[in-house]
DNA sequence: GAAGCTATATTTAGATC
DNA sequence: CGATCTAAATATAGCTT
């Protein structure tokens, strides 16, 4: 089966969830980037994940 | 002309680096918003925008 | 200049290695 | 587990209203 539409609701399979989070945890820092540079913005980002416990922070310009 | 391919630079069209910001700014909010509610983690993000002088700050979960 | 359209660019779920 | 692949899903540039 192909990719599903993206139901949103908690991922309770733990793999799917880390994984998920890694791939649109970077999906946002690229977005992130990019509006600022295009937009001559500033952003600021923090994310807390339950799995890893830890906070992560980025910023952009 | 349809979508051209993105340039990683400073839009220097006023209205269309507004509405640049405009789009891009809620499509990050709502990719914020799904990665917190389908990872279970919380999100901040806080953006700066020179255009318009302002402070704008997003929470999610 | 905001709001809606739509075709193309980009993201990413699921699979595979 | 992490990296890579690929097609389906989604975001959005440029256009129209």
């Amino acid at each position: 089966m192909r990719r599903k539409k993206v139901t949103l609701a908690w991922i309770s399979n733990d793999s799917a969830r880390r994984a998920s989070l890694k791939k649109r945890r970077l999906g946002l820092m690229k977005k992130m980037s990019e509006l600022t540079t295009l937009c001559g913005s500033k952003a600021c980002l923090i994310i807390y994940s339950l799995d890893e416990s830890e906070l992560m922070a980025w910023s952009s310009r």
